[in-house]
DNA sequence: AATGAATGAGGCTTCATTCAT
DNA sequence: TATGAATGAAGCCTCATTCAT
């Protein structure tokens, strides 16, 4: 590959990762598929991230960070609440359609790794925490079915995310191609908003 | 180990593997691991099952076939279709508490090997495609949000399967001791039959 | 290879690897050469060793703890200290002169390996400290020139290991054969004898 | 660093590859610790001496004529042959005793390498054989124990340098601060002298 | 002269798998 | 049926070396 200067090439191997594990969910995926994906001699990917393990926490880190600012992007604004849920469904969703596996990523690191753990506890835990107050206030109000705020926060997520993770065993039960998938992933912008907000037809 | 009969040792190495892939979420695990769980050898496992990827696949079917059962159960009763839905909900909660990582393993087999794949295809693709037209009627009737019956299929599997393979990630957010998730999951039973169906408080 | 039964490989990988590191001297082998040397695959090092560090640390036990044997049978019989002395080096040299690099190895281990110089201070230390009172005696009486027992101690060590170490050393000066080698060697028994006991010819 | 003129940063280099491999033993040191010693890019060290083994020559060549120095210097003055060796006794602890695995180092080149093998052949063997006659004559005139002049010289090079290789073997043995084994050491001078010739208290 | 970036070769180790019993 | 021993392939990582500046 043609030289590049400064730490274009670390990007260029973080964005080779993402896509290997984010883009194509190749959860077992090895030092050389991502040496290949980008480019480049596998051992340039010890000489940036030292081990396997650092590269990982690295994209993990900014896969939670990125997750972190969509969200905070919108809800430190001016909104109302619900607005607030819609633009977050709505960026959610556009940023993360072509990083399917990023989620089941995370998890799967979470699950395994207690340096990952330690990464979400220090990332993510405490931002969620800080919305469920306001939540609450909203299930009150509107009587919704969800019960409490951390029901709540869990059912968005899950309908956010699950759908993007499950892209193959969707596209295989419906007998999509990439482009029906999409489709019906950006359809649910609207569905999603509205089975939160339990808001008919 | 005592010396089993037959095939005892079959499902001894079988039960083990779902231990380690499907309570515990090793998706990595190798094959020493799953011996291990199983208090056998290692060259145990290629005796009775050839290939990792064989061993894989069975326990794999088996999850499947699982799932299956738990809805064709309920599915050909005599219930209404809200009964049925609620049924399978709290079946599918009830019966994989205890394999949290369960739906999670599928995904990632659907995802990565195409064997597996086929196995989805040929075990619950067809399944799902019978209910649709039920749900479709449902969904008119009622003005449901879901607004087409796969976006509701869809929706009802984020709600009841991404809360369990979240496992690690909802404790690590709301600080969960292990009953303190399961109550968390038993609650939603009734949560995600309401929002589903679309009914307040 | 023919399959060994027992623990005969571990014996065998077990010479191999002194016969390349105490016999060749060869302290840069890798893994390869020593099971190259045991006619065995490279993975079976590791099924008796687990790794490197630690099928160095086990021949290295056994060599100080040969070192130790030999000494250790000369020196609690019923010989005076002089015959003990003219034993312990006969011995020493019949023993080692097939390992010339034995002693190059150990003095290399301990000197960069923190385990080995537990393993040393373990084994071997302590027995040297229970000599030193003995040999006081010796020198005063005789007037000996080592002027104290440590030092005594070591020009024994040093007049017995270093024309082995440096086998290839002298070989090159006096441009000998393997069997002039051996017979200079084996012609120093009794020099040694008489330059420490200071007897003259 | 700073920038060096000439070869200064060539001096530089050679200083800290014989650092770490005469002054601390690490005979496994790599090319980057040699750099890190010196203060400077690892490239650098390729840009003066080509490559690994070339460095390696260059240090050993330099250390064999050091050792060469400090004994022409000494054998071709007008001292009597006692005073000689008791000269090249003290010059050559007092030069090494900061070099202790100078010796090791070459030993162990000399052993393993070839090029390194017929440098020991050029540079100090004909040396060594250029004394035998004239020691000859002093064991007999002594009627010295040590046999004949090679055994004289072999016993002269153990007892010198085998308790400098062995600096952590004897400072593991007795307990020894670094002061306290460079005294042990520098009493050496004496008892090195008196045990070649024969001397008593 | 000096360095950061990049690479190929090789070393250690793990692992699925097979063999022999 | 069950297991300890053995192997080949592959994975991670290090390192000497080279490249480009």
């Amino acid at each position: 590959m043609s030289h590049n200067t400064d730490s274009e090439t670390e990007k260029l191997i973080k964005e080779a990762a993402k896509k290997v594990f984010f883009s194509q969910g190749k959860i077992h995926a090895n030092m050389q598929e991502i040496a290949d994906e980008a480019g480049v001699n596998r051992a340039l990917l010890h000489y940036y991230f030292r081990n396997r393990e650092r590269l990982l926490l690295v994209i993990l880190e900014e896969a939670m960070i990125d997750s972190h600012q969509v969200m905070i992007k919108v809800l430190t604004s001016n909104m109302s609440l619900e607005d607030k849920i819609k633009s977050t469904i709505d960026y959610m969703i556009d940023r993360f359609i072509d990083y399917p596996y990023m989620q089941a990523f995370i998890i799967n690191e979470v699950t395994n790794n207690e340096n990952s753990r330690l990464l979400h506890e220090r990332h993510i835990a405490p931002f969620f925490n800080q919305l469920l107050e306001e939540i609450e206030k909203l299930i009150k109000q509107n009587n919704l079915a969800h019960k409490n705020s951390k029901q709540f926060l869990i059912n968005l997520m899950s309908l956010m995310h699950y759908p993007l993770i499950s892209k193959k065993i969707i596209s295989n039960i419906f007998n999509y191609s990439d482009d029906e998938y999409k489709q019906f992933i950006m359809d649910r912008k609207e569905i999603i908003l509205n089975v939160m907000l339990q808001r008919k037809n």
